[in-house]
DNA sequence: CCTTGATATGTAACCGGTTACACATTAAGA
DNA sequence: TCTTAATGTGTAACCGGTTACATATCAAGG
């Protein structure tokens, strides 16, 4: 790779002036300027970044730290800060923390030594107190961190209320729930929205973490122990997709014997027999806007934090019957 | 953060000396050892990694190169990438380009300019020259780019054979495939292997891309127009779930009248109605050993290009029949 | 003709590490 | 006692950019 030092020898100008037309910074004559240009073009020059970080202390890079990437709703997350960061020239450095302390703290200072400009967070911490003594620009992503953080979440007890809303209005008289992992806020919303408008027509509840396997057991046991129930919201879609297995596996018929609601909007959604109806919420967008949001933070755009909450929307497929009108 | 002149200052000593302690490297008395030590603790001291990166031309980062991490298949993949990455002190950039040559151009800069030090490519591209110039440690995953680049993929081509061979002697008589697209060659051998042994009971074929969507549009094809067939084989899970979805749609019994089988052996298996058959391809496994692979090349234990081939297995749930006896 | 501000360019310091090299000191061996 | 090697430590160059500052030229205005 070619240096600065290098282009300038070779266009006859020095590493000042080859910097300034690198940057369109300071004055630079028209000569100057087109025998720089033909050197880097020659050299096929593209500046170090390295370099440039180390005078700047900015790289350019920015952490995205997550649970489990293979927990299927956060590659879709993933996808749009990545998008949203490369179109802005950043990169995204990938981080599992399986929500274990130890390794959060890990990553935490390999990013800051590696001078990442900010972070996003999809990864729940009350319990760490490292965030907050951490001067970085961080977004948190589907999870409320505290206050003075901003975030972007989607609407969980309005998605909560109008599952519960939709079973009832399509004719589930006896409803049950499976609640996510108890320390998520967002997650809870979900439950308390549900549990808020079923009132006394809830029948069943269990809670289950967002692994399919876990998930299968805990719908094993509602339907053991509630059954029988005629509507059913999961706090998301894997959960959703399991209790459907389920269903199906005890020839329980879906959705003319049970209805059932999940959360997310994941693709996953779509590949089940039948496929889901769920709560949507707009996970690119948030995505997308935390990012956005990241990217202004790191310009010191503006640096009130705030926090935004997405509505979500329902999207009828099939395991829900169609509207009575 | 502190950096090494404070440390020194604090610790009274020199720069040098406390690189050395940091580093194990070169002399350093016990008496100043202790005092650089109790400083680092004292300071909270870290050392900047973009400083040591401009100098060692090497920044611990390796670039991780795929299509969409959106596909099911790639979460796994960086996952166990990401986890042995992390053992040994890097991380990783991801890299989505929807296999397009422009993003991955621009990638392949970026990576270059920040002195990543490895690459992991799960894209094709047969038709990018920009890798050959390239003068980087990289190995491809379930991608085949050409002699001389390592390679760690899955057995295809038994894989394929397998399921033919299962589906055969599960009874099926009429036999279908949905190949994958036409340009990768790692997907391509499925299909030979699967149509090798079908031989002339294959009924059916057609293809398909990795969308659910696009899979479900060739599924209905494949059943208006080559139906009856009792056995079928779909190049990746994906598309087996589409295939699935699409009989249960039309009241066709699974595995009664018409027996499924996938490949990759991804969690959606497990969550279809019912349970998807499947040749699973250790996915964990494959983004382990091509990171281990990467680091050994980074640190030049090994050279010599190697092509590894791992076998598949045939993982039975509940779209297949039972073994009859 | 002199002053002044805009334009143009180069030199060198700086970012925070690593390490070659010079220089001491000390211990072991002859 | 004198060499020699091992041990211990500091100074400064280096990595490849960015930019403050010094300097120079030139045109416009008084």
């Amino acid at each position: 790779m070619a240096t600065i030092k290098q282009v300038a020898k070779h266009a006859n100008v020095s590493v000042a002036t080859v910097s300034r037309v690198m940057n369109k910074s300071g004055y630079v004559s028209e000569e100057a300027k087109e025998a720089v240009e033909k050197a880097i073009a020659e050299l096929n020059y593209a500046p170090n970044r390295v370099a440039r970080s180390l005078y700047k202390k900015s790289s350019n890079l920015i952490g995205l730290i997550m649970p489990d990437i293979t927990n299927p709703f956060f590659p879709q997350l993933a996808r749009a800060i990545e998008d949203v960061a490369n179109q802005h020239g950043y990169q995204v450095v990938l981080c599992n923390t399986d929500e274990q302390l130890e390794k959060e703290q890990t990553y935490l200072v390999a990013l800051q030594t590696m001078h990442v400009d900010g972070l996003i967070i999809t990864t729940n911490h009350s319990h760490n107190p490292n965030y907050e003594t951490l001067d970085l620009p961080m977004v948190a992503l589907d999870r409320i961190v505290k206050a003075g953080i901003d975030a972007v979440v989607s609407d969980g007890y309005e998605g909560g209320k109008l599952a519960a809303d939709t079973l009832l209005q399509r004719g589930a008289t006896r409803l049950a729930h499976i609640a996510g992992p108890d320390h998520l806020k967002t997650v809870k919303r979900r439950t308390e929205g549900f549990v808020e408008v079923a009132g006394e027509k809830l029948v069943g509840m269990t809670e289950s973490t967002f692994t399919f396997k876990d998930a299968l057991k805990a719908s094993q046991e509602l339907f053991d122990h509630a059954w029988p129930f005629d509507g059913i919201f999961a706090a998301n879609d894997v959960i959703a997709a399991a209790v459907l297995q389920e269903a199906v596996r005890r020839n329980i018929r879906v959705p003319e014997e049970l209805q059932v609601i999940g959360y997310d909007g994941i693709e996953l959604g779509e590949m089940t027999s039948p496929p889901l109806t769920t709560i949507v919420q707009p996970i690119y967008e948030m995505g997308r806007l935390a990012t956005e949001r990241l990217l202004d933070l790191i310009e010191k755009k503006d640096t009130r934090p705030r926090e935004m909450l997405l509505p979500v929307t329902l999207l009828e497929r099939h395991t829900t019957k169609r509207k009575e009108r």
